[in-house]
Parts: C-alpha cells; structure tokens; sequence
RNA sequence: GGCGAGGUAGCUCAGUUGGUUAGAGCACACGACUCAUAAUCGUGGGGUCGGGGGUUCGAGUCCCCCCCUCGCCA
C-alpha cells in the first residue's frame, strides 16, 4: 500500500468555474484520488479556495461586503458546487485561514534566515484616482521586451516574459483607465531566486518523467532573456497574510501583506494542517503527509493543474520549498492540462462564456458531465466542447453501453429464475475467455489510470462494458435457456457479477452510479478485482439483488436544443 | 498587421525515439439477435495525414516556404 498526497490547483475565490476550469485540475485529480482509494492505497486530496488579492477586494466591494464576508460565502459555494461533482476531497480549505497565516510567515521567516529575502526600496505606481497603489495585473501598458502594448504589470501575455509593473511603458489603471498614477517610494520583499536557479534547473532536468508541456513551461521560464528573476512578495494591500518574519514582526512591513502567488501554495499544507484540525488530530498527522523527517519520506506527491498554473509549482512554489532549508515535501509528479473550449470558442469566466459548474448541475447528474469531461480531457492539446458531441457520447457510452448491459441483465435474470442469482451449470470455455478479455483489458485501464492517462482509461473502461455486452450477445443466455437452464444460470451468474466488477471499476469516473448499481446488487464489497475470477464470483447462488431504475436517461435532441440555446449566450 | 495555438476519415480525437497495407469511438451501410433504455453484436465503405519543396533506404512523424482556422491584441 502507497501514500499518495494529491492537491489540485485552487480556484479563485471569485466566482463560480466553469467546466474547463473543473476538467483542468480538480475533477482529473478527483479521477486519480479516487481510482487510489479503491486499489487500497491511503490517499490525502487537498484543495481549497484562493482567497487573497485584489480581484477578491474588488469583487467584494462590487458585492457590498466585507472582503471577509464575500469570501466566506463564496468558499461555501465552491465547497456545495464540489460536492455536487462528487470532488472527493480530503479537505476543501481556504487560503485565509489561520493555518496558512501561520505557514506562510514561517516560509517567510526562514528564507530571510537563509539570505533568500532582499528588501528592495522601489517605486511603486499609485493611482490618484482609484486612491490605491495599483498591483502588477492592473495595470496595462507596453512590454520593454516585446513591444507588446497590453502587457499585464505582472506578466506579458504575449512573449510570457515575468515583469515589473514599473517595467511597463505607457502604463495606465486597468480598474479606471485613469493615467494620473504617481511613482511612490514603498519598501517590498523579494525572494531571491536567482540565487536557486541552479538547484531548480537541475532538479526539473532530473523529472524526465514529466510531460513535455509541464517541464517546457518551466524550462522557458528558466532560461528565455535574463532567465528566472528574483521575484517581489509583498503588496501594499490590506486584505492577505500581514507580512511577519515567523512569529516576528518585520520592521519598515507594517501594514502591508504576502503577495498571493507566495501563500497560494502554501495552502496546500495549510490546508492539510486544517484537515488535521478539523478532525481533532495533533500537527502529526498534516506533518506526515508533508514533512520528510517526519514520515513523508515514503510519499508520493501529485499536483493537477491547467497550464497557466505551471511556472507557479514547477518554479516560484519549489523555490519557497528548497530555499527554506527544511525537509518539506517537493511535488514528485505535476499532470498539467490543456484549455476546454466551447462550441467553436473560449469558455470564459470574465464574460460568462459556456457553461458553469453550478449551470452544469442544475440540467444533468453530476456522473454526465464526469464522464463527458473526462473522457475527453484536454491532454495534449485544447479540446473542445460540442452539444451534439455531449448528447452523443453520454447517450453511447452511458445509457447504451453501460446502462442498456445492467438493464438488461437484471430484467432477464428476473424475468427467468427471479431477482436472485440462480444455481446450476459450470464455467466453461466462453467464461474462461471472457475472464482473460477482462484480465487483460483491466491492466490496461489500471496503466492508464496510474499514468494518469486520462483519455486512455476512459477508452479502456468503455472497452471493458462492450466486453460484457459483447459476451451477452455470444452466450445468448435467451436463446440458451429453451434448451439448458443450467447453462443460462451461469451466464446470468456471471453477468450480474460483472455488473458489480463495472461498479467497483468505473467508480472513480461515475460514483453516483457506480453506488446505484452496488445498492441494486445489495453488496458492499468494493474490493478491487486484483484476480479477475475470484471477482467474477464474489456474488454467490441465492444472492438477491433488485432491478435498478434506469442509470442514465438518454438526452433527447429535444434537451439539447434547449440547453444548445440556453447556453449560446453569455452568462448575466 | 503582431504574437500564440493548431490544421490526421463527415464529427471528436490517438498516432511512442522517422520504419511493414495510417488507428479508435461516433455517424453511415449491410447483416445477426430479440434479453434490454428502438438497446446489443458482427462486417464494411470512407483519409494523396492543409499545400509545396528538402533531408533520408524510408516522413503524418525532422528542416524550409506558403495557405487556412482559432485565440489574444492592435
């Protein structure tokens, strides 16, 4: 049995995601957390809202709240909208809580102990008219590299260049468009990276195993213009982490906090130490999911993220990690994720493009949209989300395949020995080959599944459901059954036990349905069918079982118009 | 116009370090079956891998040029 530690990339507080959010980390990480549990390996899954910043400050102030109010309320919104996914985290925590104060200003503290924090007096833009100093991403004007003239203070769009809001040619208030901003002398922070360029490129040049998309994005981070930089972690904001030196206070800092990139991350531990709390257990409990001297050296850590995440956890957050001198855990594998597109465009939250996670679960069960979403997860490239495609494939996979082999084996087996499982014959030679088939093809779907292959696993599990239809239809139970009762018994035996093998397997990707099928079964055991024969007979003669409800119900052409039409639009 | 990402069967996509007749699912056609959510199973048609050069014994897979689409920005 593995420990395996899974966080997946926070959301923003502001606002509720849309589906290509939801399929670039947190439902492909639930996929993966839950395909884990059920093979017996202890799992920690972690996630949480990003709360800190000003986008949280402005979209408080547009709600009239409090900033803390606002992200109180919409941190149990995102908690109820996972839920309704079926996301299975450990924990869903919040970047503001006490917890990641604490860490953050311990990270804080010993990389100032460790020489890795420069204090830089510099000038800082102030808009007289929005009477705020103005962070990096709000304000706009033309990259020194590139010559690009809408380049964010904080990251050039077009050339990626990592910039300096005072670096910006032309710069104007990206909240009120004004230009009467000021140069004002203010005290910052700096994580001094440049000094842990060489331990960072060496240790991305050690993950040979990561896909090419997530070590690209770092090695051009690394190397492009004058490479890694050092990086400001302060602002001059009210709403964060008051910027502390550990438990110290830090001289000529009053008043200002962490820059959200620098205590994001850190939320992943904080997050975990809620978990702990929460539960009523002792710091030992996070700390062995985390720290190395302290039982973490055994664990394997995954981070799921889309890819604009991926400088972040593969640079900044690693640099926090190494630089504070301590056995903290670094992330041993990163799974990053292409866009979602929707219908020929961008999904997209700023202008309510496509279609949103609570949208989603408002017209279907949450097992649609899963199974959708990760079947066809962005992987290596950007994807794209169609109605027609939605209703075809749910319609195919679902309601035919998966959901048509539970009806009918059930109604069959009621309809001719009764709702239990029959008794009589033996296996013979068309089990034994169906038992190979499901050997062989379940090791593939394990493969996938541990590779985090996500596509393949959804093929390989469809595979494994027209296996069964497949063997239905060369057994022919009903043909069978005029003319040798006992031999019918058998297939019917061993078809309503492939029905309990489909619930254990396809669980990670349909929980929902996954249980309705084990309830209509009467059985509890989950075990993983690690022998495939031995799974085959796990529900004994006489067992009694019900005939479920419909699994799915197909979409009708009807429902996708409207919900086609619905959707067209953007979101008020 | 700038930058970025792409162009593989009607649709959505796979195609490992270049190597035998380019694959899957859906859709379509035909056949089988009738237990089942008019579901299932089988067979088949269908692609000059955007175009043109080049490297190579051999390129969807590497290099160059061009065309087109999408996104962001002008």
């Amino acid at each position: 049995m593995a420990r395996i530690l899974i966080t997946s990339a926070i959301p923003y507080i502001n606002g509720i995601k849309h589906l290509g959010n939801l399929v670039g980390s947190q439902l492909p990480a639930d996929l993966y957390a839950r395909y884990l549990r059920g093979r017996g390996h202890e799992v920690m899954f972690i996630c949480a809202t990003d709360e800190h910043g000003t986008p949280a400050e402005l979209a408080a102030a547009k709600a009239g709240e409090p900033v803390e109010t606002y992200c109180a309320r919409m941190h149990q919104v995102q908690k109820d909208i996972a839920q309704g996914f079926r996301l299975s985290f450990d924990h869903f925590g919040r970047s503001s809580s006490p917890q990641n104060h604490a860490l953050t200003q311990h990270f804080a503290g010993k990389l100032a102990e460790n020489g890795l924090i420069s204090e830089v007096s510099e000038k800082q833009v102030f808009c007289k008219t929005d009477n705020r100093f103005l962070p990096d991403r709000y304000i706009t004007g033309t990259c020194p590299e590139c010559g690009y003239e809408s380049a964010r203070g904080d990251q050039c769009e077009n050339c990626t260049k990592q910039l300096d809001p005072t670096d910006l040619i032309n710069p104007r208030s990206a909240i009120s468009g004004a230009t009467d901003l000021e140069v004002r002398e203010t005290k910052h922070l700096y994580l001094r990276q440049t000094l842990l360029k060489d331990r960072l490129a060496a240790w991305i040049d050690s993950k040979t195993d990561w896909p090419i998309l997530t070590t690209s994005i770092a090695k051009k981070w690394l190397n492009d213009g004058d490479g890694l930089q050092d990086r400001g972690i302060t602002r001059d904001l009210h709403w964060g982490v008051p910027v502390r030196k550990g438990t110290e206070d830090w001289p000529g800092m009053e008043g200002k906090v962490f820059y959200v990139w620098f205590d994001a991350p850190i939320e992943y531990i904080a997050a975990t130490a809620e978990w702990a709390n929460a539960q009523g257990l002792e710091d030992a409990a996070w700390q062995r999911w985390w720290r190395t001297d302290l039982g973490a050296d055994d664990v394997r850590y995954v981070q799921f993220m889309g890819k604009d995440n991926v400088p972040f956890h593969t640079l900044s957050f690693p640099a926090t990690i190494m630089g504070s001198g301590e056995p903290w855990k670094l992330v041993d594998y990163i799974k990053s994720f292409n866009y979602l597109n929707y219908d020929g465009g961008q999904f997209s939250t700023s202008q309510g493009r496509g279609v949103f996670m609570d949208q989603a679960l408002s017209i279907l069960p949450p097992d649609y949209w899963r199974w959708w979403l990760l079947s066809h997860a962005p992987e290596s490239a950007d994807s794209e989300f169609t109605w027609e495609n939605f209703q075809a494939s749910v319609n195919k996979d679902l309601a035919d395949v998966l959901g048509n082999f539970v009806s009918r084996i059930t109604k069959f087996c009621r309809a001719k020995f009764g709702e239990a499982l029959p008794a009589g014959g033996t296996l013979g030679p068309a089990e034994a080959a169906l038992t190979a088939e499901l050997s062989t093809r379940i090791h593939a779907y394990e493969t996938a599944m541990e590779a985090m292959e996500v596509r393949k696993a959804a093929a390989e599990l469809r595979a494994l459901w027209v296996a069964g239809n497949e063997y239905l239809q060369a057994a022919a139970p009903w043909s069978v059954i005029k003319t040798d009762a006992d031999q019918a018994a058998v297939i019917v035996r061993v078809s309503l036990n492939l029905m309990r093998l489909y619930a254990v397997l396809s669980r990670p990707f349909i929980p929902d349905a996954s249980a309705a099928m084990m309830q209509a079964l009467g059985c509890t055991d989950w075990d993983w069918p690690d022998d495939v024969a031995a799974g085959l007979n796990v529900l004994p003669i006489g067992h009694e079982f019900a005939v479920a409800d419909v699994l799915f119900e197909k979409i009708t052409d009807e429902q996708r118009s409207d919900w086609q039409a619905r959707f067209s639009g953007v979101r008020s």
